[in-house]
DNA sequence: ACACTTGTTTAGAATCATTATAAACAGGAT
DNA sequence: ATCCTGTTTATAATGATTCTAAACAAGTGT
């Protein structure tokens, strides 16, 4: 299996569970965001064992903690992650609440001029919000 | 009173709670950031009667709706909201979940080339999270 | 001033996403 | 196989937010 090095090699052991959750979520070419509750779903129709909602949220966070996931700042009920972890910016769709991928391309580099004393820059995200 | 038109202009009654709540939220020169909590908080310290929580909760999201309060999209438990409701960016210091204004010339103009069918932007924010 | 309507406040309950608990389980090393 | 420790799980707890419906108050008209 592809995913036993990658969570091996975080310290993560791959567990039956943890490889399940990694194929829903790292075997398309292409990435996607989710909540919670979507991630619930999708292991419900691609697996025919359970996983406890608690091993979910234990799962995310863990890959969250070792980079392989990324949380999207904004303002639902629920959180959102993404599993495109490099630096890129969203239009979020406010009607139909989903979020979609822009290029960095689309926005151009950002320059932040403004310094904090004793902080440094961990991520720069636009979020661009979509109404009709 | 001031807020009194303010708030008839808007179609709220100026009822002695939403007036001591502009007080709170709109009397300083400068803006500031706070969530419900912070906001229930600064009621406490500012005057002596009770102002339920209901309608701590009822009156922040009327002023949101009106556009004198706007949300602030962060990963926390617990919106945030900021008086200050003029496009405009923030840093935001994970350490202490503090968010600080960034003027728009420390950042420069934001153009976004990409375009949504039958969708048109809103709002173009820029978090800037910072660690130690 | 009074009555009437409708918007507002309130305490308390309900909701619901998320986190904590602690017991059963399983990976991996020896 | 045995042991250790990380993981899973059902379930309870937490906590921010929303809902409910009864009491209340603002505004309007008389
Ligand atoms: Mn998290
Ligand atoms: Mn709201
Ligand atoms: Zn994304
Ligand atoms: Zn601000």
């Amino acid at each position: 299996m592809k995913y036993i090095d990658k969570l091996r090699n975080s310290g993560l052991r791959p567990t039956k569970q943890r490889l399940q959750i990694c194929e829903v979520l790292f075997s398309t070419e292409k990435t996607f965001h989710f909540t919670i509750n979507d991630l619930e779903q999708k292991i419900k129709n691609k697996i025919n064992n359970k996983i406890s909602l608690a091993t979910i949220y234990n799962t995310v966070h863990a890959f969250e903690k070792k980079g392989y996931l990324k949380q999207i700042p904004i303002n639902s009920n629920q959180t959102y992650f993404d599993t495109n972890v490099t630096d890129h910016h969203h239009f979020y769709d406010l009607k139909n609440e989903k979020l979609i991928d822009l290029e960095n391309s689309d926005v151009g580099p950002i320059n932040i001029k403004r310094k904090i004393n004793g902080k440094k820059i961990k991520s720069v995200e636009v979020l661009v919000k979509l109404e009709d």
